[in-house]
DNA sequence: ATGAAAGCGCTAACAC
DNA sequence: GTGTTAGCGCTTTCAT
């Protein structure tokens, strides 16, 4: 079923056909009403492939993530998805499963067939980066790169608040929890070391961990040892795990220890007690990624090149006056 | 930067360089390194979809989720996005949260550009599947459909393991949470009543909810209601929210209540207590149902058509002795 | 407003 | 073993 077949049906050249399909108002309605119903008894839809090639553009979109099993990459997909959607793009998904090499792997294989590459918190070297953006309009969340229009969420603050609000229960020793090296983490540790400074406290840091449940149980044990009251993950997944471990050991959250997540994510509000973390907007993260990514590919100049995002302390019950 | 210029620079045809890519052993071992060279220095890229549609097809695997969010389906998308890379192929991911016209729609728009479409736990009619079915090589999951090769997990006896398991502590009065209609709640409900029959007991049937934490939240004081000792849920996002309902009003878990799970995600490790819950095999089903897609792309036939996975009932801390 | 013709970049017979 | 020739199905000048 081509255009070609169409095209007899309907008694016009294939020429005709395509216009209906593309800039319908450059046929008369007349002979567009023959074209649309031959089209529809022949159940004829324009080919996306032969039409990529032809256009020079494929209508697709792709996004890189690091784990898609994680829900903070799962609310951004689903935040591009729509986003691309609404401009009508069809999302190409891939992950890396915390692999650089997947990464680049994923990223070159995705470039020649979408229109544009969405790359968030890569671990790709920024050499490698630049090149993909050269081969085609790329956005990044969470990485700074030259040249590369990138989506920030700015944490430092709210980690900063987060501490805070952990000073003003009373608790003097508290411990970070790192997560992989890469620019949130570094947000993270920059706005706890800032407010411990700030507030005459010293944390200690332990890790990186891998940003995953079981490291969260693993590292409960070492967060005990360290004579902590109160202990900051990198994300809520280790949070998580630091929750069933402390249960697991009959360690009272919070009356024993205070433990605070990042991220937000559904599994938040799904353990017990129910974390206090710092929300990053993962949503308008997506949403803003995948408009600077249309914008950038339909070619608009002056375009923002940066957007930041600020987060914000949620305060649950996981976090508690420290123990005397 | 095209196939041409690199047949100039190596001083041999576009044809011998196709070769060179497509099956290098049909060419000479000199010619051969001489138009590797040229692309090398080129940097060179056969370009994926002149090629897809020369050869016909795209070496790509499209998958359509209910719900990219959620756990279960993160795990099937993990398994077959390593299945498909095995074989060489790019994944294409949509979700339709759980909307059909969207399913019915990514799946469509999927299909021309795809060399295979898994479908999971479809929600469209039959007739739309056997149509897509028509248009591109397709595989099921827990759904049943003529003509469609399909990968079934069987949960029925499982559960009926799980109202066992809840007999044997002593339980009388046990609830079911129906999730959407479809083959995975009709397959819970069948081995659900199979086993209260044959055990003298009548289930209370509550639902359908939708297979989310928040269901579980407002379904906790349903259950509470309806004066169970044990509740099965459709599946664990569910059942953690019920957990976490029942923490909210100090129902003890499992004291007071038992609750029993499905799917047995990441999610049920990581709620207190861990849930006891029916294991359903979602990697192995997405591996399976890759297998078979690519199976059926080849065009093996006499493949199995149907591929039926068992499960089994994991005994965790969520379940224990009915109160007295 | 419509058609003819020339590709988009690659592959696949078919010759030699 | 390599080159020539036709496309794959669509879009897009350029004529008319």
């Amino acid at each position: 079923m081509t255009i070609r077949d169409v095209a007899a049906r309907a008694g016009v050249s294939p020429a005709t056909v395509s216009r209906v399909f593309t800039q319908p108002d450059a046929v008369a309605p007349d002979t567009r009403r023959r074209v649309l119903d031959a089209a529809e008894e022949l159940r004829y839809r324009p080919h996306p492939v032969a039409r990529s090639l032809a256009r020079r553009r494929t209508g697709n979109l792709g996004i890189v993530v690091p784990d898609i099993a994680n829900s903070f990459s799962a609310m951004i997909i689903k935040a591009v998805q729509q986003e691309a959607r609404r401009a009508e793009y069809a999302l190409f998904v891939a992950a890396s499963e915390e692999v650089v090499d997947d990464e680049e792997r994923a990223a070159r294989a995705l470039a020649p067939q979408v229109d544009g590459l969405l790359l968030t918190s890569p671990h790709a070297s920024d050499a490698c980066l630049a090149e993909l953006a050269e081969l085609v309009p790329v956005v990044v969340t969470n990485r700074l790169v030259d040249d590369v229009p990138a989506v920030l969420t700015k944490c430092a603050e709210a980690t900063g608040h987060a501490v805070e609000h952990l000073h003003a229960l009373g608790h003097r020793d508290i411990a970070y929890l790192a997560g992989p090296d890469g620019y949130s983490n570094s947000q993270r540790i920059a706005g706890l070391r800032s407010a411990c400074d700030r507030l005459g406290l010293r944390p200690v840091v332990l890790g990186p961990f891998a940003a995953r449940f079981s490291s969260g149980v693993r590292a409960a044990d070492l967060v005990l040892a360290a004579g902590v009251t109160a202990v900051v993950a990198f994300n809520d997944d280790i949070a998580a795990g630091l929750l069933t471990r402390f249960a697991d050991r009959e360690v009272r959250v919070p009356d024993r220890i205070s433990v605070v997540g990042h991220d937000d994510t559904a599994l938040a509000e799904m353990v017990t007690p129910r974390l206090t973390t710092v929300h990053i907007p993962a949503g308008v993260a997506g949403v803003t990624a995948a408009q600077m990514l249309i914008t950038q590919i339909r070619g608009d100049n002056g375009s923002a090149r940066r957007s930041e995002l600020a987060s914000e302390l949620v305060v649950r019950g996981s976090t508690g006056p420290a123990p005397i």
